[in-house]
Formats: C-alpha cells, structure tokens, sequence
DNA sequence: CGCAGTATTGAAATTTCTCAAGCCGAGTGG
DNA sequence: CCACTCGGCTTGAGAAATTTCAATACTGCG
C-alpha cells in the first residue's frame, strides 16, 4: 500500500463532506457555504486506537477521511461485538450530537484519517439551514437501514450467506464511496474481527470462507476482497442493494 | 381486556406527538401550534395486518396510538425476521419520509390503532421548525441505538440471557409509555414471533422461557409479562438502559 | 532467521435445530 | 353441558450445526 494513499487535506474534508451532503438532499449555495464555514481539526489514528468510548460524552463529530473505522459494543464479560463498519465519507457518531452519552465504541480499524467538528456548530447549521439537516438525517437513516440488515443477517442467514451477505454489502458500499480498484477492496480485518461482527467463532468464519473460496465467488487475504464471481455471490448471500438507498 | 383499553380519540393523537415530541427536545409555542396544525387520520388494524411492505413507497407516516406495531425482513425463502416493536407513542416508519422505498414490513401484531400523517406535511414542518425536526431526529436515532442493541443481542448473548434482555427491553419501554399495570406489561408474541425476533428456534424460545420461570424470573403467557425480580433478570440479561436514552 | 500474529486443521464436546407426538385451554356448535 | 377443534405450548430424542481446544502451518516484518 503506497503511503498515504486515499489520504485527505484538511481542506479537503470539507469537499467531502459537501459532495456526501450532496447525494442526500438537494443544497443551495447557501447551504454549501454554511457547511464550508465550520471548524474542523484533522487526526491520524493507530490501527485499533479508540476515538471514542463506550459511556462518554463527546462534543465533536467524526467524519472519515481515510482507512477504515469500526462501532462496538463491549459486554459485561470483556466481548467485543462490531455494529458497523465505516469508509471514507462515513459519520459514524454523528448522533452524539443530541443522544449525549455513547452507547458503543468507535475505533480505527487500522491506521485512518478522520475530521473533528464540533457538535456546537453542526447544531447551528442545522438550526440555521433545514435542508442540510436533512441530508444529515438521510445519512443516519441508511445508517439504521444497514444496523437492520445486520441484525437479519446475524439472526437468519447461514454462516456462509452471512459472510456472503456482509462482503456484498462492503463492496457495494466501498464502491459508492469510490474505493473499488479494479475488482477488489479494502477491508482489513482479521477472521477473529470477523467473527465478532458476524456472530460466529473465529473457527466458523475460516470454514465459510473456504466455502466461498472453493466456489470461487470471493477471495480474501491480508485485508484485501476480491470479487471473483459478483452474482454468484449476491445470489447466495440474498443481497438486495435497496437497504443502502442510494440515491 | 376491556373493550378500548387505551385507544386514544382523533384529537388525543396530535396532544401524544406533542408530548413524545416534547421528551426530546424543548418545543416552543410556534412549534408546538405547527405539530398541531397537521392534518391526520386514524385507522384500526386486525391482529397481523400489514401496514406497509416492503418495496413499497408509502405517503404517509404512522404513529402508534395503541397495541403493538412489528417491522420485520422478508427473507428470500420466505422466513420473517422482526426488527423491532413499537407502542404508543412509536413512529416505526418516520424513515419512508426521505428513504422513499422500504427496505422492511410494518404490520400490526395484536389488534392495534394508528394515526398516519402525510410525508409532505412533515417535510413542511421540519423545514419550518427546525427544532422540531431536532426532536424528531432524536426519536430515530434512540431507534438505531435499539437496533445495535439488537445486533449485539441475538449474536453475542446466549439463548437465556438473549430472552431475558429482550423482556427487559419491552418492560422498560412499556414504563417508559405509560404502559405498565403494577409488575405486568402486555407482550402479544407467541413463541414462534419470539423466535423470529431473536434468531431462535420456537423449540429453544420454550426452553429458555422454562429456564427463566425456573428461576422465579419473569412469567409470560398468553401475551402478558409479568416481572418477578427486575434486579435477577437485568442482571442475568446484562441489561444497561443507557442506550434508550431516556432523557 | 526468528518472532508474533494469523490462519488452518482435526476431533471432541456442546449447543441448537428438527421432527413428531402429546398436551392444554379457549372458543364452537351440537 | 360436553365433545370437538384449533392454535399454541411442551416434551423427548436423534440429527445437524457450531464451538472449543489444541496442535500445526503460514506470513510479513524486524
């Protein structure tokens, strides 16, 4: 991996955040020059370094510049449960804003690039123009929409349609986002990480995965997904893009 | 049950949006006179009856006014899974307002009562009144806090603790709606919808349920619960109400 | 070259599901 | 008033899926 590849300048977190406003709600000019008026401060992050934590109160927002952030639940027992996986272009706690205290985690899943903004100013904006509230609110509604497909497909999949299931979606999502080179992506996470996304035993996961490959719909080694077979793929794991609402 | 046990008159579902409204975040008299400025109608709804369906593009927004409201999957082979449950007080599918298609059914699960507000009146009213958009916002995002809550549930906590946790969700929501009478709440499942909401087998909802009334927990038949000791079944269930968020 | 973390494998232990039968209680109609 | 029926609950037992445990291989990096 070159070195700071998908690596943003601070005025460019600005840009991405107008175009992913953008593709949620229509905004005026007014609108996008509210947005560029905020204060953002920029942060790199170590692979499996905490941005925020489970029980605190944070006054900023994250949004991804770069690398891959993750949400977490942690159990009475020391368990780590994954929620969600977030790409370049993602606001992962966007709703701290308002539900003060967190509920999960956030952390880098390995090294990333994130912009700070503090809840203080998107309030205003969100009190000074309606319609980027709105583009914010749809974010968080797809947002809900994957939380939905993960509890079915933790819930009522096998565990090789779930594993299927959740590779199709972070393709799909990974090349709305513009990440997709050729036909393979990012997605750096071990099978221990997978499992504890998918609710299954590390063990589980490597045998789905032989699964798939045998049948040559995916390959996946050192962090990195290729696509080998995309609707044999879809077609077993019974994914259905319309959750991911894009627009 | 007696006859209209909690169902609310025409005029009683704008004062119920106001005051839900109202627990997440301050309303002023402008804003308050908006919600009540909306046009609605209400409608009663047969033990199972869909809302709407998934794939569908609904022009209206529902709002529980009594009895229980469902969202579930339809998976390819026809198996349902629940997503959530919704009482007085709910907006289950406020999200169709700007995700135009849906990614899931609302149906009623026992006999029940809505009110259904037209999208474009909504869309007027949080572009008008910004911090009642702020309010209703919130509500969705306690919403996704519950679905991560169910991720996590039906895929890292065990048969009995998984059922224990969702009894506690259910008691505690129902509180918080003004729904409970003494140590009982209405819970209209049977053992199969359990099971479909928790990723189970009806078989293991029986033996978890029977693990549960073992332990002088909680007692559940014919679709009322009943708390027998909130401090054994929180424990057990490793239940922590922060995520709802309770203002 | 060797370490550390990760992946893979086999086999036993355990959990969970399926199947199928019997039970129970509420409502129905004779 | 009682037999009947229907849906839902309960039970046991075998089959299947899943996890656990533990040993072995692999890989990238210092």
């Amino acid at each position: 991996m070159s070195e700071n590849q998908g690596f943003t300048s601070q005025r460019g977190a600005f840009e991405l955040l107008l175009s992913k406003a953008a593709q949620h709600g229509a905004l005026d000019a007014a609108d996008k020059t509210a947005i560029r008026s905020m204060r953002s401060r920029t942060r790199m992050l170590a692979p499996g370094e905490d941005i925020v934590c489970q029980g605190e109160r944070p006054e900023v927002a994250v949004l991804v510049l770069a690398g891959m952030v993750g949400r977490y639940h942690t159990l009475q027992n020391g368990d780590r449960q994954y929620l969600s996986f977030h790409v370049k272009g993602d606001m992962p706690d966007i709703q701290s804003l308002y539900l003060h205290v967190m509920d999960h985690s956030v952390c880098a899943v390995d090294r990333a690039e994130i912009a700070l903004f503090p809840h203080e100013q998107i309030h205003h904006l969100f009190m000074r123009r309606p319609p980027v509230g709105v583009a914010f609110w749809r974010m968080t509604w797809v947002d809900a929409a994957i939380f939905r497909q993960a509890i079915t497909n933790n819930s009522a999949r096998s565990h090789v349609a779930r594993l299927a299931h959740f590779f199709c979606e972070h393709f799909f999502r990974s090349r709305e986002a513009g990440l997709i080179d050729g036909v393979a992506c990012s997605l750096p996470l071990n099978q221990t990480q997978l499992g504890q996304s998918l609710g299954m035993s590390m063990v589980s996961v490597n045998r789905a995965l032989q699964e798939l490959r045998k049948e040559k719909l995916v390959e996946f080694r050192s962090g990195r997904l290729s696509m080998l077979n995309w609707a044999g793929l879809t077609a077993l794991a019974g994914f259905d893009p319309t959750y991911l609402h894009v627009a």
